[in-house]
This record gives structure tokens, C-alpha cells and sequence, in this order.
DNA sequence: ATATACCCGACTATTTTAGTCAAGTATATT
DNA sequence: AATATACTTGACTAAAATAGTCGGGTATAT
């Protein structure tokens, strides 16, 4: 069970993001030098970004990213769910005909990974952008 | 950010354990067909699960497996750290010459992931096979 | 003897993740 | 107008993880 690197880039460079805010836009390449994630894969995981409303772009010399919305305002769930990284405990519902269908009939289990699923996604739902600009420290990078 | 099956496969083949626990050894044969779950694939998960003194093996005909102590002693932490499924959020760290170490100098989602980790730990250990076999109710599987 | 069932390492196929590439379009600056 | 910067888009490839199989064991009750 583990996080993807695209949806740790995304909080990332979001958070680079919300740090540098002003009110010009800030180029992928800064952020890619900054965090040390490719440029290369910043750009499809800012489209995204971009299709879900959590960033606007402004294109051209001197373009780049703002904020859609004030970071206090974007909780990580929804950062999280633009780059497709959704949390997913059950499987045992997908061979639908016999056993485990999660309604009439269901595994020993399944109700743990749904209180599972409720726990982690409430997790995310709780945090946002701004509470990791607030928590930082001169050491945070 | 999903969970596997060989850990999902893992805590259901111990829950029909318990649920159908005697003092003779249940076969992995059994198992397979009351879950639903290759017999090769359970093979492989019971032997991490012998390994770490979960389960006891039987050898032979009427041979089988029992739970090493009771189901309400038996943590679904230990279950999926038995099979390798560990939970991991943090990859910052990973090529640790420059940038977040961790340590001195956190990247500035560090301490998210780190949080994230220990609710997770936390729901796992908080809950027991016993606490699913409790649970349960006549549709149960 | 023989059938059952655990034991064990290696192997393969599938899926997911991670990241790259090529070929654009828009815009500020010179 | 030319140019460099930087976003836009879809397709493509490589690497890693997962899921599951295979073959050839060994132990034991009947």
C-alpha cells in the first residue's frame, strides 16, 4: 500500500506553488528546478491540475501557474483525485456474479476496507494546501 | 493508492481461520474454496504467515493450518506486514544526497506523508481478526 | 503403498507507474 | 516580423510491482 510519485508531485509542486504565490504566474521550470521533478512529467500532471480547476495557466513567454483558489481553500483530497490517485481498499466486488458483492452478500472483510477507505480519505479531506505552508519552518525546502 | 490482494487475500483466508476454527487443522484446499482464492497463491501467502508465527502448519493427510493464538491477539498489522504489504507514502527520501533528507532539511510535504503513515499504522493496529468475526452477521461469507 | 497436504524456489504474465517524445499553439519581447 | 519562452496534447516506452503459476520436493494418516 503505497502513495504514487504523482500524487506526491502533485501536492508538491502545488505546495512550491501556494509558497511562491504572486500575482504572475510561475513557470513549470521553476518548479521543476525548485523540487527536482522532471519538467517533462510536471506538464501532464499540470494539465490535470488545470482540467480539475486547481490551477489557471497563462500561456506564453513569461506564463506559467497560479492558484485557482486561495490554498487554505484546495484540500489535498482534491489535489489527490485530479491526478487520478484515488483510494481503493476493495477488490472483492469486481468478479460480481458469485461471492462478495458488497451488498446482499458480503466477504468477512469488507467492511474493514471500507472503514479503511472512510479513515484515509477523511485524512485528506481534513488537510489542505494552506496547512502546509503554515507548518513549515525555515528548514523546509 | 490502493491496497493488494496478496494483503487482502491474506486477512480473509485468516478471518475464515477463525470463523471455522476447531482443533483440527483446516486445509488451505478448503480455504481456496470457500474464498475464492487460488490454492498455489494461498500456499505462497501461508508460508510468510507460518514464518511469522501467525499460523501453525500441520503436515501430511488431515493436514492443514490453525491460528497460533487467538484472534483477538492477532493485529491486522501484523497480518499484512507478515506478507510484505507495508505501508509506504514517503519516496522523498530515496536519492538522499540533495534535497529532503528528512532529517535537516524536509521538503515541505514531508511532514504529510509522514502523518498519513502513522493514521494509517494506526487503524491497522487498532484492529484485530476478532474484531471481524464479531462483526459479522448471517450474510456474511 | 498411496493420497493428501504442506514446503520452497523460481518463473512468467499482467498491470500500473513513471517518465519521455514529438509536434504543436499562444504570447511577450526585441 | 522574428524569436524565445512556455503551455497543450496525445501517444509512446521503460521499469517496477503485483498476481499468480509451475515443478519438484517432504511429511504423515489411513
Amino acid at each position: 500500500m503505497k502513495l504514487s510519485n504523482k500524487g506526491r508531485y502533485a501536492v508538491m509542486a502545488l505546495a512550491d506553488l501556494a509558497k511562491f504565490n504572486t500575482n504572475k504566474p510561475i513557470s513549470l521550470r521553476d518548479i521543476s528546478l525548485r523540487q527536482g521533478i522532471s519538467l517533462l512529467y510536471l506538464e501532464q500532471i499540470f494539465l490535470k491540475l488545470k482540467k480539475n480547476k486547481i490551477v489557471v495557466s497563462a500561456r506564453g513567454m513569461n506564463g506559467g501557474y497560479n492558484l485557482n483558489k486561495d490554498a487554505s481553500e484546495i484540500k489535498i483530497s482534491e489535489v489527490l483525485n485530479a491526478v487520478d490517485e484515488k483510494v481503493k481498499t476493495i477488490g472483492c466486488t469486481k468478479d460480481s456474479k458469485k461471492g462478495c458483492n458488497g451488498k446482499s452478500v458480503k466477504c468477512i472483510t469488507h467492511n474493514l476496507w471500507d472503514e479503511l477507505e472512510l479513515h484515509i480519505n477523511d485524512f485528506f479531506n481534513k488537510k489542505n494546501l494552506g496547512d502546509l505552508i503554515k507548518g513549515r519552518n525555515e528548514n523546509t525546502i
